[in-house]
DNA sequence: AGATCATCTTGACGCCGTTCAGATAGCTGT
DNA sequence: ACAGCTATCTGAACGGCGTCAAGATGATCT
């Protein structure tokens, strides 16, 4: 491991060849995305922030959006690791899916400029990432939560309609939940967290019922 | 209104100066945004379909930025008013929450490219647009929907609480409904329509109780 | 008529995504 | 050890982008 560099911190002069170019791409890219911004992430930019040139990265993706999609992908990754941890945490199993909401909002609020262009990507190409059905993606998660909460798992459409509302209505709060004109509110909540912790308690789905109810 | 061209539509030559550019200019990239998607929506295209020079939108607004916000707030305007149509439509008082997401989601299914942009821009600066305040403000008809359907008004806190969380709720179906996934579903549930009717009406706040719950 | 001023055009700058011909070096088989 | 092969990277170039400064144009006012 001395410098023939299939580490991933090559810290010795680039072994010329680089060893593992598209990962270091895709670390510069989240680098600059934390700390310039979504507007400054050019390929270029990360190419320039990897130390090659601007024509590099297209040996290891066919496009600027592939290389976009390989930064998004690892987000989705992440994302599914802290819902389960929250998912883990949940005190009582009518809880679980009120948990994994909160843990879900505070990664995209965490990670706002990633959580983003997750989301740019999944709409792009109107539908979630590929890996969706991986054991430890979020979206299953979503899925095992529900059943785990007390959802009939025999009756598909409504346990599907659970599933897609409950997304919704998380996706939402993460996107909206730092807006301005709710400042007010969040300070009189105690904070970010209590704020949406309230508004996910709030729809019916998280804390209550999740059975069908047709009135 | 021969042709000294202060009309909306100067079917003569341009009146050099073209009259009514800045309008022109917020049409020409509603119509490039529907025609060629966000991707083509530059603002040299933008004045190009106007039939001006490329600098000559900057004697209208400051940045391409700036004109985008301007087609956005279009946008949001025309969603006022569905959704005003949306609540006049509703049968009963306690159903004009959920029409008002119908008709919400509707807006947004009809117009993706432009709900997109008005999103985009709303979360760029972290804030629902300027004229949220408005009578006619889609924001502003949620509230008032809210307290028709036997909301407390009293309860400045359950009410704000009850509003956001429709409003992500609505938002996140607004993106995801025609995700491909659901295709399976929706097609079982009788098309789009009725699929995102189920979904709004599976999440508590709109087909049942308005009030707090708190356990 | 002449002056003023908003409006539009021309031309330029630097950055972008992308491509292509050529340089470089690790790997393979001998 | 050497030659060739192939993956990888560089350099230079293309057109398109957002933006700006300088000049042209014409409506409006006196």
């Amino acid at each position: 491991m001395s410098e023939t560099g299939s580490a991933e911190t090559p810290t010795a002069a680039r072994p010329y060849h680089h060893g593992d170019l598209s990962r270091a791409l895709v670390a510069a890219g989240r680098r600059i995305l934390e700390a310039d911004g979504p507007a400054a992430l050019s390929l270029r930019a990360v190419a320039r922030e990897a130390g090659v040139s601007p024509a590099a990265p297209y040996h290891h993706f066919k496009d600027k959006v592939e290389l976009l999609d390989a930064v998004a992908e690892e987000g989705w990754h992440e994302l599914g690791e802290a819902i389960a941890k929250g998912r883990a945490a949940a005190p009582t199993p009518r809880s679980v899916m009120s948990e994994i909401g909160v843990a879900y909002v505070r990664f995209a609020r965490e990670n706002p400029a990633l959580y983003r262009l997750m989301y740019h990507a999944a709409c792009d190409r109107a539908m979630m990432p590929d890996h969706a059905k991986d054991d430890n993606s979020a979206w299953r998660h979503v899925e095992e939560a529900l059943i785990e909460a007390g959802a009939d798992p025999a009756d598909e459409q409504e346990m599907k309609l659970a599933q897609i509302a409950a997304w919704c209505t998380v996706h939402g709060v993460a996107e909206m939940a730092g807006f301005k004109e709710f400042e007010p509110l969040r300070e009189a909540m105690g904070g970010e967290e209590p704020f949406v912790r309230a508004l996910i308690n709030h729809v019916g789905i998280f804390a209550r019922r999740t059975r069908a109810h047709h009135d």
